[in-house]
DNA sequence: GTCACATATATGGCTTAACGTATATGTGCG
DNA sequence: CGCACATATACGTTAAGCCATATATGTGAC
């Protein structure tokens, strides 16, 4: 069945989901420890929120050894990206403030 | 309190919202009979909503004898209106099964 | 004033969603 | 195999959101 546009905006609609979109978004791939150590949540919590993500169809996950990896899916919606991009313009400190707690993360290849 | 874009994005992930949205930036102004016509749904729901779009900073309220009109606020987040944008070219059906079940509103001066 | 109309709110029930904690699964190493 | 690490899920609770129904407020016509 179709993924509606209420449907999206509902998982963007959650600051923890939108901040791991935004990191996303701002770096191509990270696994999971490096969502957790940048959003400083729980690990069953950002494990929760990638899923909604997942079943969205906004993200994608690869394993990789022991570790998963999650990038912006490619059949997301077009407008999607776009947003994504004026929200990281509009308000810079969500961003930010994600990108110092994370440093250097492990991997950052699609 | 600042308004967030979470909150923001909230308010657009409810599909009567919306659709209001989706109709005010496509008419400038409506009142809410004509909103309750288009949307087809009862008018205190549409009256709820359109607080929450209110209280949410989306939209401004106007009272003009018996009706009330609502425009999108002038004070809105700079990206919702790109987005309303995108949206309307990205689902044309929701804005024009809509906009048929409206037909000529009463009033659409800003 | 009374009435009709346009809109808003209050009440209560129902459903969804988010959370913390505990536990399960999967993977690589030795 | 057993262990450590990375990630996912299950369970129970709490909070939030949406709804329908009923009622209240505001406005203009008479």
């Amino acid at each position: 069945m179709a993924i509606t546009p209420t449907a999206t905006l509902q998982c963007l609609a959650e600051p923890t989901r939108l901040r791991a979109l935004l990191l996303l978004h701002h770096w191509g791939a990270l696994c999971v420890c490096d969502l957790q150590a940048a959003l400083g949540e729980s690990q069953p919590k950002i494990s929760r929120h990638l899923r909604s993500l997942r079943d969205g169809g906004l993200v994608h996950d690869e394993r990789r050894g022991r570790w998963v990896y999650y990038t912006l899916a490619s059949g997301r919606p077009p407008w999607l990206k776009n947003l994504l991009t004026e929200l990281s313009h509009a308000h810079p400190e969500i961003l930010e403030a994600d990108l110092q707690r994370l440093g250097s993360p492990q991997a950052c290849e699609p």
